[in-house]
DNA sequence: CAAAAAACTGACTTACTGGTCAAGTTTTAA
DNA sequence: TTAAAACTTGACCAGTAAGTCAGTTTTTTG
């Protein structure tokens, strides 16, 4: 691929996630995608067959790093530290990919219409796994016996939403954008609920597995 | 107000809460909306102006149910009761308004260009009213020193994604819809990890205020 | 240095959808 | 009873935006 195909795919690429996370895929102009891009609209149709190849490409952008995130749950043993890592890594998703996780959370509420059955399915897959990790650390007795399904959501929605309610989150901290330390904060308290809440053995008798 | 054109803007309400919901102000044609409701188009514009302010009384029917969620919070003085009434109710706005309760979500993350400036205003005391009770709480050592603005966001966005993602829960559950007691699950999970994890006095040692 | 391939673009077409309207029908009330 | 008010509706209009295309320019390659 040449070097100016994939510069302008970029380009068009980065406006595109801007315009579809604030307007919706529907009342997106391919027009203001080119704007905001600066190339003149036939071009975008030049890179990207039409506007829906252009809306899933976006998409595809945040898979990777959505079905990357669950490495610590995979690589760490000790409960206390996978989860706390996983929410960390949640949460940096959506402070780094604020744009594309707004197009995802637009997507899956809208029962994911355009989204690949393969990318369903390893989201599936992703999430079934979370789950037996969870209940594999109920039935060992290193947390208390909860509802692992309501504490996937729990997890989903809490990080979630500093991508997706961003200008509300902004409006009540009463600030333009979050710094890092506020992320920080967050990654702090919803560790802390978890933790706490549920009663993860924080593992000081126990042995730490393989790190991460 | 007669009746005639009470049941037919009730009929019409109902059909756009679900066409907006599922489809976004954008992508909902009226036309699809008065199939939904079983009247013509024009008859739509007969009860309702335009598309805008069909809307727009889509999304006013939601806020006087958001509105008073905050009442356990006002009325009860025990914390630990007074989250866990909120966190129900609030549990139950994602249940029983779940199309009006998307349109709304939907509406603060686009940064509710469409919202009156009243109604936003009313929204914004509100949430600097449940701040001031979290800060007064903590102030009274009746429960931890946690960030109060973060564990607002997180039982907002855990209580609101039963709504708003309702078909990834569901998949993820396996069901076509939740029951009843998978929304007491639910509350009885956050609670638990708001409770435990913020470490909220139960108040056994101090005296239960006016209850609700 | 051709000439072929890739990239670029203004102008155009087509389909769709929000909104209007005038002519009717039904309901209300005096 | 009757006339005004409320309601109904098919047909229509105007604006908009997705997508096309033919002709041009730039880049690559043998």
């Amino acid at each position: 691929m040449s070097t100016i195909r994939k510069k302008n795919e970029a380009k068009i690429l980065k406006a595109a996630s801007q315009v579809f996370a604030s307007e919706g895929y529907a009342a997106t102009k391919t027009i203001d995608i080119a704007k905001l891009a600066g190339v003149p609209k036939a071009n975008v149709y030049y890179y990207f067959v039409n506007k829906e190849t252009l809306y899933s490409a976006v998409l595809e952008t945040i898979i990777e790093p959505l079905l990357s995130a669950t490495h610590p749950i995979e690589t760490i043993d000790n409960p206390a530290i996978a989860l706390t890592e996983y929410i960390k890594t949640k949460l940096i998703i959506s402070r780094d990919y604020p744009y594309a996780s707004k197009v995802f959370a637009n997507e899956i509420m809208r029962g994911s219409p355009l989204l690949s059955p393969e990318i369903r399915q390893r989201l599936m897959n992703q999430s079934t796994f979370l789950l037996d990790k969870f209940t594999q650390w109920i039935d060992a007795g290193q947390m208390d016996d909860v509802s692992p399904h309501h504490l996937l959501f729990m997890i989903w929605s809490s990080t979630q939403t500093y991508a997706d309610f961003s200008w509300q989150i902004n409006a009540v901290m009463g600030k333009s954008s979050l710094a890092a330390s506020d992320y920080d904060d967050a990654a702090r308290l919803i560790s802390q609920l978890v933790l706490k809440g549920c009663n993860v053995r924080t593992g000081d008798d126990t042995a730490i597995a393989t790190s991460c």
